[in-house]
DNA sequence: TGTACATCAGTGAACGCGCGTTCACTGATGTAC
DNA sequence: TGTACATCAGTGAACGCGCGTTCACTGATGTAC
C-alpha cells in the first residue's frame, strides 16, 4: 500500500488523543485553570516533558478539546433540522437526541459547560467561535421552514441563539441530574425542556413586527 | 452606648471582607478551583495563617461568595416584580435592571456565571441552591398575574426557571461583551434580550394544555 | 535489498519556586472584680 | 476607676511537596542512495 501514515506519526497522535481523553477525564473534577500538565502526563504514563511535543501549554490542549467537543456536535444538529415533521415531533426528537448525547458523552458536555464562562481566555473565546457557527447554522435550518418566512434575518439569528443556549442549559441540567444519579430528575429536565421549546414555538407562531 | 460591636470583631469583619474582595478580585482572572489562599492574603496584605481565622479553605471562601453576589440580587427582583405595567414595559425595565447591575457588580457576576458550572461541588450546589430561590420568587410573581390564571403551578416554575436561566445568559453576555470594551455589543444584546422575552411573552399569551 | 545518515517522539534528571498547613508566639481587646 | 487575667486575630518561621520548564540524551522510524 502506497500511503499509509507512517508508523511515527501513527504513535504521535495515539500519545496526543491519550492527552486529550486523560485532560477531559480529570477535568471532570476541577476546571481548565487549575488542571496540571504533570497531571495529565501522569495519568497517560509518558514523562511531563513529552507533553511539549503535542500542546504549547494547557490552555492549548484546552482548545484541542473545544474542536473535539463541539466539532461532532454539527452533525448531530444538522441531523435533527433536515427532518420535516411538525413541530411537536421536532421538539420531542431535539430534546431526545440532546439526552442522547448527554449520555453518550458526559465529559464533553460538562467541558464545554464549565468553560464557556471559565478563566482561560482562549478556551472561551474558541467555544464562543463554535457556538457562534453553530447558532448561524440552525438559523439557516429555520430560516427555510415556512414560519419564518415574514421574519428579518437578524429575528431568525436571535431565536436561533436562543436555542443554542437553551440546548447548553438543557445539556448541562441534565448532566447535573444524572451525576448525581437521580434517572427520575433527568426525565423532569428533560420534560420541563420540552414544554419551555413549546412555548418558544408557540410565540415564533405569533410573531409580528 | 450600650452594645455597638466590639472594636476586635468589627475589625475582624474588616479581615473577612478584605478577603472575600480580594478573592473576588482575583477571580477575574481563573476560576475557584484554581485561586490560592496566599494570592489572597498577599493582596490583602496579611500573612496566609490569618486565612484560617476566617475561612476553613477556599472553597468555603467561595460559598460566602455566592452569598454576597446573589443576595443583593433577591432585593432588584422583588422590585421589578412588584411593578405592574404592561408587558412590554417590564420587559424593558427587566433589562434595564440587568445592565445595570452588570454595570455596578461586573466581579459578582462573571463569578456566579463561571462558578455555576465551575470545578467546586460546593459553590455550584450553593448557586445552584440560591437561583433555585430566585425562581421560586419569580413564580410567585407571575403567579399574581392574570395572565397565569390558567396555569398549573408547575408551568408557572418551567415559565419562572427559563426567565433565570435566560437572564444569567443575558448578564454573562453584556459582562463579555463589556470586557471587550464593546459597548456596541452590550446593546445589541440588550435588544436581543428584549426580542427574546417579547418572544416568551407571546408564547405566554397562547399557552393552553 | 542493504547501508549510512537524519529525524524526532519520548526520556529522565535537574532547577528554582510557590503552595497549603502547622505551630508556638504576641499584643491589643475584652472581662471580672 | 484601676488591676489582673483571659481571649483570640494576626504573625512569622518552618515543613515537605508537586509544580512547569530546560536540557542533553536515546533509540526507533524514515529517507537517500
Amino acid at each position: 500500500m502506497s500511503h499509509t501514515i507512517g508508523v511515527r506519526q501513527a504513535q504521535k497522535q495515539k500519545t496526543r488523543q491519550a492527552l486529550l481523553d486523560a485532560g477531559l477525564r480529570l477535568l471532570a473534577e476541577q476546571s481548565l485553570s487549575s488542571l496540571g500538565l504533570r497531571e495529565v502526563t501522569r495519568v497517560v504514563g509518558v514523562a511531563p516533558a513529552a507533553f511539549y511535543r503535542h500542546f504549547r501549554d494547557i490552555p492549548d490542549l484546552g482548545v484541542a478539546l473545544v474542536e473535539e467537543s463541539l466539532g461532532s456536535l454539527h452533525v448531530v444538529i444538522r441531523a435533527i433540522l433536515a427532518e420535516q415533521p411538525g413541530a411537536e415531533e421536532r421538539i420531542d426528537r431535539t430534546v431526545a437526541v440532546v439526552e442522547q448525547y448527554v449520555r453518550e458523552n458526559p465529559a464533553h458536555v460538562r467541558f464545554i459547560a464549565r468553560e464557556r464562562h471559565g478563566g482561560v481566555r482562549a478556551v472561551r473565546k474558541a467555544i464562543a467561535a463554535e457556538l457562534a457557527r453553530f447558532a448561524a447554522e440552525v438559523a439557516a435550518g429555520l430560516r427555510e421552514q415556512p414560519v419564518s418566512d415574514a421574519w428579518s434575518d437578524d429575528d431568525v439569528l436571535m431565536l436561533a441563539e436562543m436555542y443554542v443556549d437553551h440546548l447548553v442549559m438543557t445539556a448541562s441540567a441534565i448532566l447535573d441530574a444524572a451525576d448525581d444519579g437521580d434517572a427520575a430528575a433527568c426525565d423532569r429536565i428533560a420534560e420541563r425542556a420540552r414544554r419551555q421549546l413549546r412555548l418558544i414555538s408557540l410565540g415564533r407562531l405569533h410573531w409580528t413586527d
